[in-house]
DNA sequence: ATTTTGAGTTAGTTTTATCTAACTGCTATA
DNA sequence: TATAGCAGTTAGATAAAACTAACTCAAAAT
């Protein structure tokens, strides 16, 4: 038996949003960066990484530099512009600046499209 | 290294809101009824009701019954409050009945007490 | 030129929560 | 009364994602 609701992939999420948040942040991206941002040790984000390459997410080149593919790309924009309207929108209703972002790293993964899409429009709505 | 934000006891959180949940439909309320409900084998939910006895959330009389403690109560109706207000909130914005109750489930373990209370003021606001 | 440092990898461990298989023991039915 | 079935448990397997220890290898510093 299976519970039928899956945490799907969060952990490969939050890798893809570490890398495109980095590449922003700071152009090319390695391994240790990501480390670093976010807290984890050198063989996780090694393993983490084989794991984005074989899944097609991401490549590295003979610099150990990690760039996204093209699909990778699309996921973590798609992570990082959900993560960005749940905070703007619990900032929007109270929370403070730190949770809301906390809070926001924490669902953004479970969401629905169409709950996703909702919380969209009802804050386009509401800050009109 | 370990990660700062924790995805808090969500099993447990899931086991009890079944029980509260079973204890309102059914009454008394045992494992096999739990593994029904949650689409789990026997086993993984007998593992989990020895997890739940030993941290006091709660006990088993003599016929199998499930009862929860107070503190197992309390919390179980945390869980169920949350999972209440944010169905509420999402049906509200335009979410359709099942995603709401869906997504609900996926995010009330996650959010912090902070958030929680903002989206429930905000929803008793707009829906005055 | 040697040593140190830094990045990355490999191997093996841990934890958690699921699973299946197989057992116990009670209850009810044939 | 014997058997069948149901509830619960135990033991062992699996998977994911983290960890530490220890290695390689190249670049930088002494």
């Amino acid at each position: 038996m299976r519970h039928t609701k899956h945490r799907s992939d969060e952990s490969i999420e939050d890798y893809l949003e570490a890398i495109l948040s980095l590449q922003q942040q700071i152009g090319n991206v390695r391994s240790i960066d990501i480390a670093h941002e976010m807290n984890f040790s050198k063989p996780s984000v090694s393993v983490a990484m084989k794991n984005l390459r074989e899944k097609g997410y991401v490549e590295v080149d003979n610099n150990g530099y990690i760039i996204l593919t093209d699909i990778g790309k699309k996921r973590a924009e798609d992570v990082l512009d959900r993560h960005t309207i749940l905070t703007e929108f619990l900032i929007h209703i109270g929370v403070s600046k730190e949770t809301a972002m906390e809070d926001a790293c924490m669902i953004e993964h479970d969401l629905s499209e169409e709950t996703f899409s909702a919380i969209k429009e009802f804050y386009q709505k509401i800050t009109d």
